[in-house]
DNA sequence: TGTACATCAGTGAACGCGCGTTCACTGATGTAC
DNA sequence: TGTACATCAGTGAACGCGCGTTCACTGATGTAC
C-alpha cells in the first residue's frame, strides 16, 4: 500500500531534508536556499517542487525533523527529570544542542511559525507540552505551573539565543554548561524571602 | 571644528540610520537591504558607501541606536527597579519593545555580534551591565548575583523571542504582559523548598 | 569682495551573483491486457 | 510471459528579480589668495 522506498532517485523527499540538514550543519550562518539543497542532493533545481510546494514547505519539514531530534537529545540526558538539578542538566543539553547546530536551531525557532503548516504547529505544541510535563514533575506544588513552565522554557531558550548571538561568550562549551546550570539554579532558588515586594 | 550639520544632503550618515529604522518599522519581517535604505533616503545606491564601509557597518549603527532606545524605554518604566514586581514591569517593557519593533529587535539581537564593531560590543556590554545593576539592587543578598542576572536577562530575552517567533501567542498585548509578569514572578518565587534536589 | 581652485558628497551605470519559481520535456517505472 | 500504454519523478533552460559593491564622473561647497 505504501509507496516503495525507491523510485527514480530513491526517496528524494527524505533526501532533500537530509541534504538541507547537512547544509545547515556546514554553513554555520548562511540560510539554505532551495537551489543549494537541490544541488547537494544532486538533483535539478526544480526537482524539489515534486515533493514540496515551495521553499517554506521544505524548511518546515526540516524544522519538524529538528524538533524530533531535540526531543530525542533531551530525553537521552534524562527521560524524566525530577529535581531542579535534573532540570539544569536538561537545560544545558538544550543550549548545547543550539550551539552544536546553530543553523538548524534558527530554522526551528528563529522565525515566525507558519500557522498553516500543521507539522510545525504540532511540533511546537509538543515541545511546549514536554516542558510542562517535566516542570510539573520537578515542581509538583508550584502555585502556577503554567507560568513556571513558561518561565523555565523562556530561561533556557533565552540562554540558547544569547549564546548563539554572541551576547554571552560561547567559546568554551564547559563554561557554557556551567553558566546554564548556575543560571537555572539561581532562578529557581531566588532568595525571594530576602526582598520586599514579594509576599 | 565639528563638520556642519548639513552638506550636500544634510546629514546623510544619520539620515541613513533613520531610513533603516523606518524600514524596519514597516517591513515587519523582511531584512533591510542597503539599496532599500538608500532608496528610502532618496539617494543613489552607492551613496551610503561614503559613510559606511558596507551593509554590516550600517546595520551595526542601527543596532547601536536600537540599544539606546531600548535602554531609554526601560528606564522610562522604572529607572531603578528595586523589587521583584518592579523587575517584572521592566521585563514586560522589554518584551513589549521586541513585539512593537520586531525587525529592529532582530537586527539588535538576532544575529551573531560582530566582535570587530566596537559600537555594538560596547552596546551589548552596556545592556548586560544594566541588567546586572538592577538585579543586584533587587536581590542584594543573592548568593550568585552574576548567575541570577544572567538568568533574568535570559528569561526575559527568551520570552521576547518565543513571542516574536510565534511559539507563544503574541496576539493580545495585555495577555503577553500578564504572561511575562507571571513568568518572572514564578521563576523568582519558585518553591525551591518543596522539592528534593535543592539544598 | 571676487576669483581660481581643491575637496569630496552624491550620481548613475555597470559588474556578476544566486535566488525562487515556471514550463515543456523526457525517460524510467509500474500496470493492464 | 510479452507488449502497449499511462504515469509521474526528475531535467534543463528560462523568467524576472533585487542584491552588494565598484567605478569614473559631476557639481555643490568651502577655502586661499
Amino acid at each position: 500500500m505504501t509507496t516503495p522506498a525507491t523510485y527514480h532517485h530513491g526517496d528524494l523527499r527524505a533526501a532533500l531534508v537530509r541534504a538541507a540538514l547537512e547544509l545547515l550543519e556546514d554553513d554555520r550562518g548562511a540560510d539554505v536556499s532551495l537551489r543549494a539543497v537541490a544541488r547537494r542532493a544532486g538533483v535539478a533545481p526544480s526537482a524539489p517542487y515534486r515533493h514540496y510546494a515551495d521553499r517554506e514547505a521544505l524548511l518546515s519539514a526540516v524544522a519538524a525533523d529538528g524538533y524530533l531530534e531535540l526531543a530525542r537529545t533531551l530525553a537521552r540526558v534524562n527521560p524524566s527529570p525530577a529535581t531542579a538539578d535534573d532540570l539544569a542538566a536538561v537545560a544545558a543539553a538544550y543550549v548545547q544542542f543550539a550551539l552544536r547546530r546553530p543553523a538548524l536551531f534558527r530554522v526551528m525557532f528563529g522565525r515566525p511559525c507558519d500557522r498553516d503548516r500543521a507539522e510545525r504547529v504540532e511540533a511546537t505544541a509538543a515541545v511546549s507540552a514536554y516542558v510542562t510535563t517535566i516542570v510539573t514533575r520537578a515542581f509538583p506544588a508550584a502555585p502556577d505551573p503554567e507560568a513556571l513552565s513558561t518561565a523555565i522554557w523562556a530561561l533556557v531558550h533565552g540562554l540558547a539565543f544569547l549564546h548563539l548571538d554572541g551576547k554571552l561568550d560561547a567559546s568554551n562549551p564547559r563554561r557554557v554548561a556551567a553558566r546554564v546550570r548556575a543560571a537555572v539554579r539561581a532562578a529557581l532558588a531566588a532568595p525571594a524571602a530576602l526582598t520586599p515586594g514579594i509576599g
